[in-house]
DNA sequence: CACCATGAGTTCCAAATTGGAACTAACTGA
DNA sequence: TCAGTTAGTTCCAATTTGGAACTCATGGTG
């Protein structure tokens, strides 16, 4: 199976990772996030070829996670900006960030610190259930597939050893 | 700059993504947070070819993600497990889940729920700061540079329109 | 006017990686 | 002896990437 067509499973991670599981796009979304909008910014911040950037940019515009919109005429320019859409893979971005700074950190820490506006006080990311307010861990999920999609994800082996 | 190299960033979220951000890798996971801890089973599920898997496990393996360990002798076969580590990116693979579910869904909805076994309600991962209790968007963050990384990070047309 | 600069790409080519298929190794069981 | 299982490795053609140069539209400077 090509890395393409990934986005026919019937998953919705796969679905998720077809638009941005791509090699480059998650670190430019990261840049999304901190600000950066134009073509040469990325370009200079993550070091990627300028093919590569300029076919990245232009699935996340497709895909509806960034909107190209132009900040100047004669000539014309434009720059990038998440959409809302975008803005939901926040978390994806930050827990990637929390991670990284746990576990692979260099002597000097941390490189950024996320701070909440609202009660001026460092963000620790945490999965927590909605309904009774604990903190999950991966071995606290059960999965369940849902109508129609019965033995298609799931198999014989996978559900033996899940845990 | 090549892909291989962007760990050398001063970027947590860029050297998580040297380890998990390759096309196929986060879709493993996906798959080991379901159970998955075959070759065979990786391989038929995926449908990537072997050798890619071969590599990918290798790294996630040399990374700390993944053990490998035997789970039979004669001849000895080995089954690849999540550590701890591994375990800690759960967070991430239910994030891209939930965004996928709510933006990628065709007409058969959602094809899993995810139940949390203490209270039995489906969860619904949301972003929050564990200080104040809140939830938290992308633009109620603001970032600052830690001691040692000033002005490595964002630069001045990044903060002057992060938002 | 001629010339350089800026921003956002596109084009070219060699090198690296992937996809697909076949092959190997180390056994087990019939 | 022969087929089957599991976890890979090897081979090669096709695709993608990295690096560098080039284009296009326009603005500013001497």
């Amino acid at each position: 199976m090509r890395w393409q067509d990934i986005d026919q499973q019937p998953c919705s991670v796969a679905r998720s990772l077809a638009i941005i599981g791509d090699n480059w796009t998650l670190l430019v979304l990261r840049d999304c996030f901190l600000g950066v909008r134009r073509f040469d910014d990325f370009q200079q911040r993550l070091g990627v070829t300028r093919h590569v950037l300029s076919d990245r940019l232009r699935k996340l515009t497709e895909g509806g996670i960034l909107d190209k919109v132009a900040y100047q005429q004669r000539p014309v320019r434009h720059e990038y900006r998440l959409t809302s859409m975008g803005r939901d893979l926040y978390p994806v971005i930050v827990h990637l960030a929390q991670w990284g700074d746990q576990y692979l950190a260099d002597d000097h820490g941390a490189p950024l610190t996320r701070i909440h506006k609202q009660c001026e006080h460092t963000l620790q990311a945490q999965l927590h259930c909605s309904h009774c307010g604990e903190t999950v861990a991966a071995q606290d999920i059960r999965v369940e597939e849902n109508t129609g999609f019965e033995g298609k994800i799931l198999q014989a082996r996978v559900q033996d050893t899940a845990g």
